[in-house]
DNA sequence: AAATAATGTGTTTATTTTACACAATAATTT
DNA sequence: AAATTATTGTGTAAAATAAACACATTATTT
């Protein structure tokens, strides 16, 4: 219970600025440059892959640096990570999520460049990677050791991340051909994971999940027994999922 | 297997800046106004507060408005928030995490204002507010309807963060005094989560994850008969939270 | 002294998770 | 064509976890 104070006792003063000043603040001084970077995921091999290019700083040409690229002024920040996307994969209808905003006084040697990091995944085998400038090549997670500037710092995160995320929600399936068998399915969930997997369990997991169609077809080409090839029914997901409470392994 | 092309084919052309255009580049063009927004709950009476205050524009007096402020150019986006924090409870030991980026272009009628939001938990006994200018004050969460700009999605974002987190990590301890009974835990989690929770499984759950320590205290002034008063161990947790997973209600 | 309002405590049941083995099948080798 | 190989497909029992649920106890107030 607040006691009432004397009429005398100074009201709190009331702060305030008019949106020109705002504006003239806003436009000129504590200004930063933003930047957007994309920590794009694969599967190949069944081994997690990061999609990276070389430097374009000729200084830094040696190390390896995530995609990205400054956000224009007029560009909202989604737009500006779908821009990067499209630059080197020529898809716009991605997977893509924020993650985390890495703003560090000294992370950029340039000055100060706040950088919002997104994560997306790709599916290795449909989307063939245009422009390969700059050495754009996909790389084994577990083997990235060092980025550019605290690019390995934002790997880490995106990679958690990744781990957890892939625990909550069906997002694993933009990493594969849309038809798949559950061996694939394993493989993938194993690699994010990074630890082995029952494998009937995994399979009856998936079938109670509900969200796989039987394409009635089967792999090809396999030196052994072929497995049946499934799709994730997005639809019936989108339907069910404010009921969905993850996946858990 | 990518096919070797003929050394008539162009290598792809290796894009390349140095330092020093990119500096200009940062430094000129291309440079938005970064801020931090505070998402500031609170725990009193049984219900989920948040902190809010007029908004010191003076066009928009009327509504109110999460704490906020430009990130100054040699500062932390951390540091930002911890200032913010400082300014108005005195306080900078307080929990802390950045939940997301906001950035659409037109979300802030000053220009281009991208925001940083930072959730934040003080425990409303303990920390007095300090500097009460342009109303500062706390809100029940739930009848907040209304906010400055896109300051309501981001409550909204930083309230679902909550009682996402709040399940995986035991920061609910940060809400509350440091001793507390057993019953104002689950109100609190209660007042979270939004529902009722079964006492007698809420207070198996706690005491079975070995973090509350028995004060050999009981309440005082209640109107029948009194609880006893535990505390966090947060060094215990610190040490074992490795091997930790939740507590998931 | 009686009424009130909340504390403190255990068990049973249902659900979920884990661990685990063998027959069937297609391709490859002999 | 028979044998070998590698992987698929399937079910059950045990263990762990979560959910449902009731009553005696204790300060305080009336």
């Amino acid at each position: 219970m607040a006691e009432i104070k004397s009429k005398k006792a100074a009201a709190p003063q009331l702060h305030s600025k008019t949106l020109k000043g705002l504006q003239s603040e806003v436009q000129s001084i504590n200004r930063v440059a933003l930047s957007v970077d994309c920590v794009i995921f694969g599967f190949d091999e069944n081994k997690l892959k990061v999609l990276l290019i070389r430097s374009d700083l000729k200084k830094y040409q040696n190390k390896f640096s995530l995609l990205g690229d400054l956000v224009k002024p007029d560009e909202d920040l989604e737009e500006s990570a779908y821009r990067i996307l499209k630059q080197r994969t020529g898809m716009n209808d991605l997977y893509l999520e924020q993650v985390h905003t890495f703003g560090e006084v000294g992370r950029h040697p340039a000055g100060r460049v706040v950088s919002v990091a997104y994560c997306s995944l790709i599916n290795v085998q449909h989307h063939k990677l245009k422009n390969l400038a700059n050495d754009l090549h996909w790389h084994d997670v577990d083997s990235v050791k060092e980025l550019l500037f605290d690019h390995k710092k934002i790997l880490d995160a995106c990679y958690k991340w990744l781990q957890k995320r892939v625990q909550e929600h069906p997002l694993g399936f933009s990493l594969l051909p849309s038809k798949f068998s559950l061996r694939e399915l394993q493989n993938l969930y194993e690699a994010i994971l990074n630890r082995k997997l029952d494998r009937r369990n995994f399979r009856k997991k998936f079938f109670s999940m509900d969200f796989l169609v039987d394409m009635g077809e089967e792999e090809k080409n396999v030196p052994h027994r072929p497995g049946r090839l499934y799709k994730f029914d997005y639809e019936k997901y989108e339907r069910k999922k404010k009921t969905w409470s993850g996946i858990d392994f």
